[in-house]
DNA sequence: TTCAGCGACATTGTATACAGAAGCCGCTCG
DNA sequence: CGAGCGGCTTCTGTATACAATGTCGCTGAA
Protein backbone atom coordinates (compact mmCIF):
# COMPACT_ATOMS: atom_id res chain seq x y z
CA UNK A 1 0.00 0.00 0.00
CA UNK A 2 2.67 2.30 0.83
CA UNK A 3 5.44 2.67 -1.46
CA UNK A 4 9.06 1.68 -0.73
CA UNK A 5 10.49 4.42 -1.44
CA UNK A 6 9.53 5.94 1.39
CA UNK A 7 11.74 4.05 4.08
CA UNK A 8 15.32 5.31 2.17
CA UNK A 9 13.78 8.74 0.89
CA UNK A 10 16.08 11.43 2.11
CA UNK A 11 13.94 12.69 5.17
CA UNK A 12 15.07 16.56 4.23
CA UNK A 13 17.03 16.38 1.17
CA UNK A 14 15.96 19.96 -0.13
CA UNK A 15 16.99 22.09 2.70
CA UNK A 16 20.56 23.14 3.14
CA UNK A 17 20.00 23.33 7.32
CA UNK A 18 20.45 27.41 7.08
CA UNK A 19 17.47 27.65 9.69
CA UNK A 20 14.52 27.70 7.56
CA UNK A 21 15.85 30.66 4.72
CA UNK A 22 16.45 30.66 1.83
CA UNK A 23 18.65 31.39 -1.26
CA UNK A 24 20.57 33.90 -1.06
CA UNK A 25 20.64 33.79 3.23
CA UNK A 26 21.88 30.30 2.57
CA UNK A 27 24.28 31.09 0.19
CA UNK A 28 25.83 33.28 2.48
CA UNK A 29 26.01 30.86 5.31
CA UNK A 30 27.63 28.19 2.89
CA UNK A 31 30.19 30.58 2.02
CA UNK A 32 30.97 31.48 5.70
CA UNK A 33 30.57 28.36 7.12
CA UNK A 34 32.98 26.73 4.39
CA UNK A 35 35.31 29.85 5.40
CA UNK A 36 35.42 28.57 8.56
CA UNK A 37 35.59 25.03 8.40
CA UNK A 38 38.40 24.57 6.11
CA UNK A 39 40.03 27.31 8.77
CA UNK A 40 40.35 30.15 6.53
CA UNK A 41 38.67 32.35 9.11
CA UNK A 42 40.17 31.50 12.44
CA UNK A 43 38.44 31.10 15.79
CA UNK A 44 37.82 34.07 17.34
CA UNK A 45 37.57 36.21 14.32
CA UNK A 46 34.49 38.79 13.85
CA UNK A 47 31.61 39.28 11.43
CA UNK A 48 30.88 42.66 10.74
CA UNK A 49 27.49 42.61 9.55
CA UNK A 50 27.70 45.75 7.18
CA UNK A 51 31.27 44.14 5.74
CA UNK A 52 29.54 40.68 4.92
CA UNK A 53 26.79 42.53 3.34
CA UNK A 54 28.86 44.67 1.12
CA UNK A 55 30.93 41.38 -0.18
CA UNK A 56 27.76 39.40 -0.90
CA UNK A 57 25.99 42.70 -2.23
CA UNK A 58 23.31 42.23 0.59
CA UNK A 59 21.32 44.25 3.03
CA UNK A 60 22.45 43.60 6.80
CA UNK A 61 19.42 41.51 7.14
CA UNK A 62 20.54 38.49 5.20
CA UNK A 63 23.56 38.98 6.72
CA UNK A 64 22.42 38.67 10.34
CA UNK A 65 19.84 36.08 9.02
CA UNK A 66 23.13 33.56 8.24
CA UNK A 67 24.79 34.27 11.10
CA UNK A 68 21.92 33.57 13.35
CA UNK A 69 22.02 30.00 11.66
CA UNK A 70 25.58 29.65 12.10
CA UNK A 71 25.29 31.01 15.46
CA UNK A 72 22.36 28.31 16.36
CA UNK A 73 25.19 25.65 14.65
CA UNK A 74 27.57 26.71 17.43
CA UNK A 75 29.87 27.97 14.19
CA UNK A 76 29.10 31.13 15.60
CA UNK A 77 28.92 32.95 18.79
CA UNK A 78 26.79 36.05 18.49
CA UNK A 79 27.12 38.28 21.57
CA UNK A 80 24.58 41.07 22.34
CA UNK A 81 25.84 44.41 21.98
CA UNK A 82 28.93 43.32 20.42
CA UNK A 83 29.23 41.30 17.23
CA UNK A 84 29.08 38.18 15.80
CA UNK A 85 32.31 35.94 15.65
CA UNK A 86 33.87 32.56 14.73
CA UNK A 87 33.24 30.32 17.59
CA UNK A 88 36.48 29.76 19.85
CA UNK A 89 35.10 26.29 21.49
CA UNK A 90 36.50 26.20 25.33
CA UNK A 91 38.23 22.94 26.46
CA UNK A 92 35.19 22.23 28.12
CA UNK A 93 33.32 22.07 24.69
CA UNK A 94 36.03 20.00 23.18
CA UNK A 95 35.09 17.53 25.61
CA UNK A 96 32.03 17.62 25.10
CA UNK A 97 31.88 17.39 21.23
CA UNK A 98 34.06 14.09 21.37
CA UNK A 99 32.03 12.66 24.26
CA UNK A 100 29.37 13.30 22.03
CA UNK A 101 31.18 11.91 19.10
CA UNK A 102 31.79 9.32 20.28
CA UNK A 103 29.20 7.77 22.22
CA UNK A 104 26.72 8.67 18.57
CA UNK A 105 29.37 7.28 16.08
CA UNK A 106 30.13 4.06 18.07
CA UNK A 107 26.62 3.27 17.68
CA UNK A 108 26.22 4.38 14.17
CA UNK A 109 29.77 2.14 13.59
CA UNK A 110 27.35 -0.47 15.23
CA UNK A 111 24.04 -0.26 13.32
CA UNK A 112 25.89 0.49 9.73
CA UNK A 113 28.36 -2.73 9.96
CA UNK A 114 24.74 -4.37 9.46
CA UNK A 115 23.71 -2.63 6.60
CA UNK A 116 26.42 -1.15 4.67
CA UNK A 117 26.79 -2.25 0.85
CA UNK A 118 29.30 -2.80 -1.62
CA UNK A 119 29.04 0.78 -3.05
CA UNK A 120 29.40 2.38 0.22
CA UNK A 121 32.84 0.59 0.59
CA UNK A 122 34.05 1.03 -2.52
CA UNK A 123 33.01 5.58 -1.80
CA UNK A 124 35.01 4.50 2.07
CA UNK A 125 38.59 3.03 0.31
CA UNK A 126 38.23 6.36 -2.53
CA UNK A 127 38.18 8.77 0.54
CA UNK A 128 40.80 6.66 1.95
CA UNK A 129 43.21 7.19 -1.14
CA UNK A 130 42.23 10.21 -1.36
CA UNK A 131 43.06 10.71 2.36
CA UNK A 132 46.11 9.06 1.95
CA UNK A 133 47.31 11.17 -1.07
CA UNK A 134 46.52 14.53 0.93
CA UNK A 135 48.60 12.97 4.11
CA UNK A 136 51.60 12.31 1.68
CA UNK A 137 51.51 15.79 0.14
CA UNK A 138 51.13 17.67 3.10
CA UNK A 139 47.82 19.17 2.53
CA UNK A 140 46.18 19.61 6.12
CA UNK A 141 43.17 21.10 4.85
CA UNK A 142 42.20 18.55 2.41
CA UNK A 143 42.73 15.63 4.86
CA UNK A 144 40.46 17.19 7.64
CA UNK A 145 37.72 17.53 5.30
CA UNK A 146 38.02 14.03 4.30
CA UNK A 147 38.42 12.60 7.43
CA UNK A 148 35.21 13.98 8.01
CA UNK A 149 33.55 13.05 5.10
CA UNK A 150 34.55 9.47 5.87
CA UNK A 151 32.62 9.57 8.78
CA UNK A 152 29.77 11.54 7.29
CA UNK A 153 29.54 8.40 5.13
CA UNK A 154 29.83 6.31 7.37
CA UNK A 155 27.11 7.67 9.24
CA UNK A 156 24.90 8.16 6.19
CA UNK A 157 24.39 4.58 5.63
CA UNK A 158 21.95 4.53 8.62
CA UNK A 159 19.93 6.99 6.31
CA UNK A 160 19.95 10.60 6.00
CA UNK A 161 18.25 12.61 8.93
CA UNK A 162 18.23 14.11 12.30
CA UNK A 163 21.02 11.86 13.06
CA UNK A 164 23.22 12.47 10.43
CA UNK A 165 22.53 16.17 10.73
CA UNK A 166 23.73 16.46 14.27
CA UNK A 167 26.83 14.32 13.38
CA UNK A 168 27.50 16.84 10.88
CA UNK A 169 27.49 19.43 13.29
CA UNK A 170 29.85 17.64 15.32
CA UNK A 171 31.94 17.61 12.57
CA UNK A 172 32.11 20.83 11.68
CA UNK A 173 32.58 21.93 15.20
CA UNK A 174 35.64 19.51 15.49
CA UNK A 175 37.09 21.47 13.31
CA UNK A 176 37.15 24.56 14.61
CA UNK A 177 38.15 22.18 17.66
CA UNK A 178 41.09 21.26 15.80
CA UNK A 179 42.10 24.75 14.77
CA UNK A 180 42.19 25.51 18.14
CA UNK A 181 43.88 22.59 20.39
CA UNK A 182 45.51 20.78 17.10
CA UNK A 183 49.25 20.40 17.10
CA UNK A 184 50.94 18.89 14.44
CA UNK A 185 50.07 16.64 12.14
CA UNK A 186 48.49 14.22 15.04
CA UNK A 187 44.51 15.30 14.32
CA UNK A 188 44.18 14.55 11.01
CA UNK A 189 45.76 10.84 11.07
CA UNK A 190 43.63 8.26 11.85
CA UNK A 191 44.21 7.06 8.59
CA UNK A 192 45.53 3.42 9.81
CA UNK A 193 42.22 3.74 11.89
CA UNK A 194 40.16 4.82 9.56
CA UNK A 195 41.46 2.04 7.42
CA UNK A 196 41.10 -0.97 10.27
CA UNK A 197 37.38 0.66 10.44
CA UNK A 198 36.72 0.41 6.68
CA UNK A 199 37.83 -3.48 7.10
CA UNK A 200 35.54 -3.40 10.25
CA UNK A 201 32.57 -2.43 8.11
CA UNK A 202 33.47 -4.75 5.33
CA UNK A 203 33.15 -7.91 7.14
CA UNK A 204 30.50 -7.02 8.69
CA UNK A 205 31.82 -6.94 12.38
CA UNK A 206 30.02 -4.27 13.86
CA UNK A 207 31.01 -4.86 17.87
CA UNK A 208 34.77 -4.59 16.23
CA UNK A 209 33.69 -1.28 14.38
CA UNK A 210 31.83 -0.07 16.94
CA UNK A 211 34.99 -0.61 19.58
CA UNK A 212 37.58 0.37 17.02
CA UNK A 213 35.25 4.06 16.44
CA UNK A 214 35.31 4.80 20.04
CA UNK A 215 39.12 3.92 20.45
CA UNK A 216 39.62 6.38 16.88
CA UNK A 217 37.69 9.12 18.71
CA UNK A 218 39.57 8.71 22.01
CA UNK A 219 42.96 9.18 20.22
CA UNK A 220 41.89 12.24 18.10
CA UNK A 221 40.86 13.63 21.75
CA UNK A 222 44.33 12.59 23.17
CA UNK A 223 46.03 13.99 20.51
CA UNK A 224 44.36 17.40 21.39
CA UNK A 225 46.72 20.05 23.18
CA UNK A 226 43.99 20.12 25.87
CA UNK A 227 45.28 23.21 27.68
CA UNK A 228 42.96 26.77 27.46
CA UNK A 229 44.38 29.24 25.33
CA UNK A 230 45.09 32.59 25.96
CA UNK A 231 47.09 31.71 28.53
CA UNK A 232 49.45 34.86 29.41
CA UNK A 233 45.80 36.88 29.96
CA UNK A 234 44.00 33.98 31.81
CA UNK A 235 47.09 33.36 34.55
CA UNK A 236 47.10 36.87 35.32
CA UNK A 237 43.75 36.69 36.56
CA UNK A 238 44.22 33.64 37.99
CA UNK A 239 47.52 34.60 39.84
CA UNK A 240 46.19 37.74 40.65
CA UNK A 241 42.84 35.73 42.14
CA UNK A 242 45.25 33.51 43.65
CA UNK A 243 47.00 36.64 45.73
CA UNK A 244 43.86 37.44 46.96
CA UNK A 245 43.18 34.43 48.55
CA UNK A 246 46.13 34.44 50.06
CA UNK A 247 46.30 35.38 54.21
CA UNK B 1 15.32 16.30 48.61
CA UNK B 2 15.01 17.61 45.34
CA UNK B 3 12.44 20.22 44.93
CA UNK B 4 9.15 19.16 43.29
CA UNK B 5 9.55 22.23 40.40
CA UNK B 6 11.73 20.18 38.92
CA UNK B 7 8.59 18.51 37.40
CA UNK B 8 7.00 21.30 36.02
CA UNK B 9 10.51 22.66 34.87
CA UNK B 10 10.30 22.84 31.07
CA UNK B 11 11.91 20.76 28.77
CA UNK B 12 15.35 22.91 27.92
CA UNK B 13 15.45 25.53 31.16
CA UNK B 14 19.11 27.46 30.90
CA UNK B 15 19.64 28.07 26.93
CA UNK B 16 16.82 28.72 25.04
CA UNK B 17 18.67 27.93 22.14
CA UNK B 18 16.99 30.70 20.23
CA UNK B 19 19.91 30.83 17.89
CA UNK B 20 22.49 33.18 20.05
CA UNK B 21 19.35 35.88 20.33
CA UNK B 22 18.67 37.33 23.34
CA UNK B 23 15.74 38.42 25.35
CA UNK B 24 12.12 39.46 23.74
CA UNK B 25 12.85 37.07 20.70
CA UNK B 26 13.90 34.25 23.42
CA UNK B 27 10.36 34.86 25.03
CA UNK B 28 8.32 34.76 21.81
CA UNK B 29 10.64 31.98 20.76
CA UNK B 30 9.70 29.97 24.07
CA UNK B 31 6.47 31.04 24.80
CA UNK B 32 5.56 29.97 21.11
CA UNK B 33 7.79 26.30 21.34
CA UNK B 34 5.65 25.40 24.42
CA UNK B 35 2.28 26.08 23.21
CA UNK B 36 3.33 23.84 20.24
CA UNK B 37 5.11 20.71 22.49
CA UNK B 38 1.89 21.60 24.82
CA UNK B 39 -0.36 20.69 21.78
CA UNK B 40 -2.22 23.64 22.19
CA UNK B 41 -1.33 24.76 18.85
CA UNK B 42 -1.62 22.00 16.71
CA UNK B 43 0.55 20.91 13.54
CA UNK B 44 -0.29 22.77 10.56
CA UNK B 45 -1.37 25.96 12.31
CA UNK B 46 -0.32 28.96 10.26
CA UNK B 47 1.87 31.34 11.71
CA UNK B 48 1.53 34.92 11.04
CA UNK B 49 4.11 37.22 11.63
CA UNK B 50 2.26 40.69 12.37
CA UNK B 51 -0.31 38.72 14.49
CA UNK B 52 2.18 37.42 16.87
CA UNK B 53 3.84 41.04 16.50
CA UNK B 54 0.79 42.32 18.14
CA UNK B 55 0.90 39.91 20.42
CA UNK B 56 4.22 40.62 22.09
CA UNK B 57 3.62 43.86 21.18
CA UNK B 58 7.33 43.36 18.92
CA UNK B 59 8.23 44.20 15.31
CA UNK B 60 8.15 41.14 12.08
CA UNK B 61 12.51 41.28 12.91
CA UNK B 62 11.64 40.01 16.25
CA UNK B 63 9.26 37.30 15.31
CA UNK B 64 10.82 36.32 12.19
CA UNK B 65 14.13 35.73 14.47
CA UNK B 66 12.23 33.66 17.06
CA UNK B 67 10.01 31.79 13.75
CA UNK B 68 13.63 30.99 12.09
CA UNK B 69 14.75 29.55 15.57
CA UNK B 70 11.91 27.42 15.53
CA UNK B 71 12.11 26.42 11.96
CA UNK B 72 16.32 25.41 12.85
CA UNK B 73 14.73 22.93 15.29
CA UNK B 74 12.40 21.73 12.82
CA UNK B 75 9.32 22.74 14.87
CA UNK B 76 7.89 25.12 12.60
CA UNK B 77 8.42 24.65 8.76
CA UNK B 78 8.85 28.23 6.68
CA UNK B 79 7.68 27.86 3.36
CA UNK B 80 8.97 30.45 0.99
CA UNK B 81 6.27 33.38 0.29
CA UNK B 82 3.88 31.34 2.48
CA UNK B 83 4.50 31.71 5.43
CA UNK B 84 5.46 29.58 8.64
CA UNK B 85 3.54 26.48 9.98
CA UNK B 86 3.71 24.09 12.91
CA UNK B 87 5.63 21.73 11.39
CA UNK B 88 3.69 18.29 11.15
CA UNK B 89 6.47 15.74 10.74
CA UNK B 90 5.66 13.07 7.51
CA UNK B 91 5.32 9.22 8.51
CA UNK B 92 9.28 9.25 7.38
CA UNK B 93 10.15 11.89 9.53
CA UNK B 94 8.50 10.44 12.83
CA UNK B 95 10.04 7.25 11.72
CA UNK B 96 13.73 9.16 11.83
CA UNK B 97 12.93 10.72 14.93
CA UNK B 98 12.69 7.48 16.87
CA UNK B 99 15.29 5.86 14.97
CA UNK B 100 17.54 8.39 15.95
CA UNK B 101 16.38 8.27 19.73
CA UNK B 102 16.32 4.52 20.00
CA UNK B 103 20.12 5.05 19.02
CA UNK B 104 20.97 7.90 21.01
CA UNK B 105 19.04 6.88 24.42
CA UNK B 106 20.01 3.02 24.34
CA UNK B 107 23.55 4.85 24.58
CA UNK B 108 22.92 7.29 26.84
CA UNK B 109 21.06 4.45 29.59
CA UNK B 110 23.79 2.26 29.08
CA UNK B 111 26.52 5.34 29.92
CA UNK B 112 23.91 6.62 32.80
CA UNK B 113 23.65 3.31 34.79
CA UNK B 114 27.74 3.77 35.47
CA UNK B 115 27.04 7.36 36.55
CA UNK B 116 23.87 8.01 38.24
CA UNK B 117 23.76 8.96 41.66
CA UNK B 118 21.10 8.95 44.71
CA UNK B 119 19.51 12.74 43.67
CA UNK B 120 19.27 11.69 40.37
CA UNK B 121 17.27 8.54 41.03
CA UNK B 122 15.00 9.78 43.75
CA UNK B 123 14.58 12.80 40.99
CA UNK B 124 13.46 9.79 38.58
CA UNK B 125 11.55 8.17 40.95
CA UNK B 126 9.46 12.18 41.61
CA UNK B 127 8.95 12.33 37.89
CA UNK B 128 7.56 8.70 38.07
CA UNK B 129 4.87 9.86 41.10
CA UNK B 130 3.87 12.73 39.12
CA UNK B 131 3.21 10.87 36.15
CA UNK B 132 1.50 8.61 37.74
CA UNK B 133 -0.82 11.28 38.94
CA UNK B 134 -1.22 12.42 35.49
CA UNK B 135 -2.17 9.37 34.15
CA UNK B 136 -4.39 8.92 37.10
CA UNK B 137 -6.61 12.65 36.44
CA UNK B 138 -6.33 11.73 32.17
CA UNK B 139 -4.17 15.02 31.80
CA UNK B 140 -2.70 13.67 28.36
CA UNK B 141 -0.50 17.20 28.49
CA UNK B 142 1.17 16.64 31.80
CA UNK B 143 2.06 13.08 31.45
CA UNK B 144 3.34 13.69 27.74
CA UNK B 145 5.61 16.40 29.06
CA UNK B 146 6.86 14.62 32.00
CA UNK B 147 7.54 11.68 30.13
CA UNK B 148 9.76 13.87 28.37
CA UNK B 149 11.22 15.40 31.62
CA UNK B 150 11.60 11.64 32.77
CA UNK B 151 14.22 10.62 29.44
CA UNK B 152 15.63 14.33 29.58
CA UNK B 153 17.02 13.70 33.41
CA UNK B 154 18.40 10.17 32.42
CA UNK B 155 20.16 12.07 29.54
CA UNK B 156 21.35 14.81 31.88
CA UNK B 157 23.08 12.06 34.19
CA UNK B 158 25.35 12.04 31.75
CA UNK B 159 26.08 15.60 31.34
CA UNK B 160 24.75 18.96 29.83
CA UNK B 161 25.90 19.46 26.22
CA UNK B 162 25.71 18.84 22.39
CA UNK B 163 24.23 15.20 23.06
CA UNK B 164 20.96 16.40 25.87
CA UNK B 165 20.16 19.26 23.23
CA UNK B 166 20.24 17.55 20.34
CA UNK B 167 17.61 14.92 22.34
CA UNK B 168 16.11 17.31 23.86
CA UNK B 169 15.03 18.90 20.23
CA UNK B 170 14.12 14.62 19.31
CA UNK B 171 11.91 15.16 22.06
CA UNK B 172 10.35 18.02 21.38
CA UNK B 173 9.43 16.74 17.41
CA UNK B 174 7.88 13.92 19.37
CA UNK B 175 5.48 15.76 20.64
CA UNK B 176 4.49 16.75 17.37
CA UNK B 177 4.64 12.94 16.51
CA UNK B 178 2.01 11.91 18.92
CA UNK B 179 -0.19 14.72 18.34
CA UNK B 180 -0.07 14.00 14.32
CA UNK B 181 -0.51 9.81 14.60
CA UNK B 182 -1.04 9.73 18.25
CA UNK B 183 -3.60 6.72 19.54
CA UNK B 184 -5.38 7.20 22.83
CA UNK B 185 -3.67 6.36 25.50
CA UNK B 186 -1.08 4.79 23.68
CA UNK B 187 1.56 6.29 23.20
CA UNK B 188 2.28 8.15 27.00
CA UNK B 189 1.70 4.87 28.63
CA UNK B 190 4.97 3.65 28.99
CA UNK B 191 5.03 4.20 32.52
CA UNK B 192 5.85 0.70 33.76
CA UNK B 193 8.80 0.73 31.17
CA UNK B 194 9.85 3.64 32.75
CA UNK B 195 9.52 2.58 35.91
CA UNK B 196 11.58 -0.90 34.88
CA UNK B 197 14.17 1.59 33.31
CA UNK B 198 14.41 3.68 37.13
CA UNK B 199 15.02 -0.10 38.31
CA UNK B 200 17.49 -1.01 36.14
CA UNK B 201 19.67 2.50 36.31
CA UNK B 202 19.63 2.29 40.30
CA UNK B 203 20.90 -1.42 39.66
CA UNK B 204 23.49 0.15 37.90
CA UNK B 205 22.38 -2.47 35.14
CA UNK B 206 23.78 -0.43 31.92
CA UNK B 207 22.97 -3.14 29.59
CA UNK B 208 19.57 -3.86 30.75
CA UNK B 209 18.66 -0.27 30.47
CA UNK B 210 20.05 0.04 27.28
CA UNK B 211 18.11 -3.02 26.34
CA UNK B 212 14.83 -1.86 27.93
CA UNK B 213 15.45 2.20 25.89
CA UNK B 214 15.25 0.80 23.33
CA UNK B 215 12.24 -1.75 23.86
CA UNK B 216 10.20 1.16 25.38
CA UNK B 217 11.31 3.51 22.26
CA UNK B 218 10.07 0.46 19.61
CA UNK B 219 6.79 0.23 21.62
CA UNK B 220 6.20 3.91 21.96
CA UNK B 221 6.63 4.03 17.81
CA UNK B 222 4.38 0.57 17.40
CA UNK B 223 1.87 2.24 19.20
CA UNK B 224 1.24 5.09 16.85
CA UNK B 225 -1.00 5.23 13.83
CA UNK B 226 1.55 6.03 10.93
CA UNK B 227 -0.66 5.88 8.22
CA UNK B 228 -0.30 8.99 6.48
CA UNK B 229 -2.14 11.81 6.85
CA UNK B 230 -4.42 13.30 4.53
CA UNK B 231 -5.07 10.22 2.82
CA UNK B 232 -7.49 11.46 0.05
CA UNK B 233 -5.35 13.21 -1.36
CA UNK B 234 -2.73 11.57 -1.64
CA UNK B 235 -4.79 8.74 -3.11
CA UNK B 236 -5.61 10.77 -5.76
CA UNK B 237 -2.09 11.25 -6.80
CA UNK B 238 -1.21 7.59 -6.00
CA UNK B 239 -4.31 6.10 -8.14
CA UNK B 240 -2.79 8.89 -10.90
CA UNK B 241 0.53 7.39 -10.81
CA UNK B 242 0.02 4.01 -10.90
CA UNK B 243 -2.71 5.04 -13.86
CA UNK B 244 -0.04 6.40 -16.02
CA UNK B 245 2.49 3.58 -15.49
CA UNK B 246 0.11 1.37 -17.02
CA UNK B 247 0.41 0.39 -20.27
C1' DT C 1 -23.13 24.56 -13.13
C1' DT C 2 -18.36 24.58 -13.65
C1' DC C 3 -14.09 26.17 -14.86
C1' DA C 4 -10.72 29.47 -16.60
C1' DG C 5 -8.89 33.99 -16.30
C1' DC C 6 -8.05 37.99 -13.79
C1' DG C 7 -7.50 41.29 -10.22
C1' DA C 8 -7.43 42.85 -5.39
C1' DC C 9 -5.70 41.50 -0.97
C1' DA C 10 -2.82 39.47 2.35
C1' DT C 11 1.63 38.09 3.70
C1' DT C 12 6.28 37.55 3.28
C1' DG C 13 11.23 39.14 1.47
C1' DT C 14 14.50 42.73 1.61
C1' DA C 15 16.36 47.18 2.40
C1' DT C 16 17.01 51.04 5.07
C1' DA C 17 16.58 54.35 8.84
C1' DC C 18 17.06 55.46 13.49
C1' DA C 19 18.23 54.61 18.35
C1' DG C 20 21.16 52.80 21.80
C1' DA C 21 25.13 50.44 23.67
C1' DA C 22 30.14 49.40 23.86
C1' DG C 23 34.65 50.55 22.91
C1' DC C 24 38.29 53.96 21.64
C1' DC C 25 40.85 58.00 21.66
C1' DG C 26 42.32 62.20 22.95
C1' DC C 27 41.86 65.59 26.54
C1' DT C 28 42.46 67.36 30.88
C1' DC C 29 43.94 67.33 35.49
C1' DG C 30 46.61 65.66 39.31
C1' DC D 1 54.16 61.63 32.93
C1' DG D 2 50.25 58.85 34.03
C1' DA D 3 45.42 58.16 35.17
C1' DG D 4 40.64 59.21 34.85
C1' DC D 5 37.02 60.91 32.08
C1' DG D 6 33.95 62.51 28.44
C1' DG D 7 32.84 62.81 23.71
C1' DC D 8 33.02 60.38 19.38
C1' DT D 9 32.75 56.55 16.44
C1' DT D 10 31.35 52.18 15.22
C1' DC D 11 28.45 48.60 15.33
C1' DT D 12 24.40 46.23 16.68
C1' DG D 13 19.07 46.12 17.99
C1' DT D 14 14.69 47.19 16.40
C1' DA D 15 11.20 49.23 13.67
C1' DT D 16 9.25 50.37 9.47
C1' DA D 17 8.71 51.07 4.51
C1' DC D 18 8.54 49.24 0.01
C1' DA D 19 8.70 45.40 -3.34
C1' DA D 20 7.64 40.76 -4.71
C1' DT D 21 4.78 36.95 -4.66
C1' DG D 22 1.20 33.74 -3.50
C1' DT D 23 -3.84 33.22 -2.45
C1' DC D 24 -8.54 33.69 -2.91
C1' DG D 25 -12.69 35.25 -4.67
C1' DC D 26 -15.09 37.34 -8.48
C1' DT D 27 -16.73 37.46 -13.03
C1' DG D 28 -17.96 35.73 -17.33
C1' DA D 29 -18.44 32.37 -20.73
C1' DA D 30 -18.95 27.56 -22.27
Amino acid sequence: MWPSSIATAPVEAREPETGGRNGRAAAIYRCVFDAIVDHRLPPGAKLIEEQLGDLFNASRTLVRSALQALAHDHIVTIERHRGAFVAAPSVADAQDIFFSRRLVESAIALEAADRIGAAEIAALRALLTHERDALDRGDRRAAIRLSGEFHMTIARVTGEGALTRFLASLISRSSLVIALYGRGQASACGHDEHMALADALEAGDGARASALMALHLDHIVADLALAPRDEAQLDVVEILREQLARP
